[in-house]
DNA sequence: AAAGCGGGGGG
DNA sequence: CCCCCAGCTTT
């Protein structure tokens, strides 16, 4: 048996039953594939039964707010995946008369949609032959074939794909990428693979020459920057908060926050006392504020480590466009600000 | 070619 | 602590 009916005949009795398997509905698996990117099944999963459940058509999604489209994102990450998921339901419903892009060359022109994810519509919708490459496909192949090219470089990624096109099952490409991912996710794993038992232990290169752990090469790592926040938690007497919408690019666009500054190291209550405040609502010197946090709350991204505080600021009266403290929980938040609203007492 | 973009989980 | 996850877009 070759290596694709080898795969095939593994992922037969191994696959698990996932919902986005079980349909031919390009709106369900295109939904499915923006959320699993850089995402564990496990982690999307849930996502994927509220967003069906929310928007069971791209007419139902075409039509909602985008707010409404983050907050049920919330806590997934990667927020620009939601925005670009909306965009792309706008367009389709709009310029497209509902109809889904049936092939791998105009789906790659959706936002949000790249070579992955058009190989993935592309062959589990419409059958088309388009391999697929994720991370899981680039492990096994660099393992299998013992590649040492790095998966992220240019070279790599061109390398990669070729060789995976030569590689799928024509007869049935859906079958075969599906194979193929779920075989480097469950199987050939990044840490401790199940070498043992693996089907393809015999004709594995990495195997053979020991180098299992050390493929795939991947170059350079981010380097990581850090931060510090200082949110500023009004509160006044009608029970009302300020939260804004964050508007620039970056980290967390178009989702809420507590108004924000930002400092260049971790501030006490004195500093925060003295720190010119004029961008924000109120002089912090004239009022009743308190540090709701002693210590630093450490939130990590993946290429940022935010030191933040909060500072509960007492005043009389906000101005027309604070909020009512319940209604804080219908805004889209990062899961900074989200855990800290499910802690505080207001 | 490199940087930016989240959050959770494994070892 | 580090790495990885059904990657894409922008610079």
């Amino acid at each position: 048996m070759d290596f694709k009916h080898k795969l095939i005949n593994w992922y037969s009795t191994n696959k698990r039953p996932l919902p986005w398997r079980e349909t031919n509905n390009p709106y369900h698996i295109w939904l499915s594939e923006i959320i699993l990117q850089q995402t564990q099944v496990k982690q999307g999963l849930p996502y994927y039964e509220a967003f069906i459940n929310k928007y069971p058509t791209i007419y139902d999604l075409a039509k909602a707010s985008e707010t409404a489209v983050l907050k049920l994102w919330q806590g997934l990450g990667y927020y620009s995946r939601a925005r670009n998921l909306h965009t792309t339901a706008k367009h389709i419903v709009n310029n497209l008369e509902g109809e889904f892009p049936d092939n791998y060359k105009d789906l790659l022109q959706l936002k949000g949609v790249g070579d992955y994810t058009a190989s993935a519509i592309a062959s589990f919708a419409f059958n088309e032959v388009a391999a697929v490459v994720d991370g899981n496909v680039y492990r096994v192949l660099s393992r299998y074939f013992g590649i040492e090219t790095a998966i992220n470089s240019t070279k790599g990624i061109k390398e990669f794909k070729t060789l995976a096109t030569t590689l799928i099952d024509k007869e049935n490409p859906a079958t075969y990428n599906q194979a193929i991912m779920e075989f480097g996710a469950l199987q050939c794993k990044p840490k401790n693979p199940n070498c043992s038992t693996c089907p393809l232990q015999i004709s594995c290169v990495a195997f053979q020459k020991k180098k299992v752990d050390a493929l795939p090469v991947k170059q350079k790592k981010t380097k990581i920057t850090t931060k510090y926040f200082n949110f500023l938690v009004y509160i006044d007497n009608n029970h009302n908060t300020l939260f804004e919408k964050r508007d620039t690019k970056g980290i967390w666009q178009n989702l809420y926050q507590f108004p924000l500054i930002e400092s260049n190291k971790s501030l006490n209550s004195e500093e925060f006392h003295l720190m010119d405040l004029d961008n924000s609502f109120l002089k912090v010197n004239s009022v009743d504020y308190s540090l709701y946090n002693e210590t630093d709350i450490v939130h990590k991204l993946s290429h940022q480590h935010l030191y933040t505080k909060f500072w509960v600021i007492m005043v009389e009266e906000l101005p027309i466009d604070a909020i009512p403290i319940e209604s804080l929980i219908k805004y889209p938040t990062p899961v900074l600000i989200s855990d800290f609203i499910e802690v505080f007492k207001f």
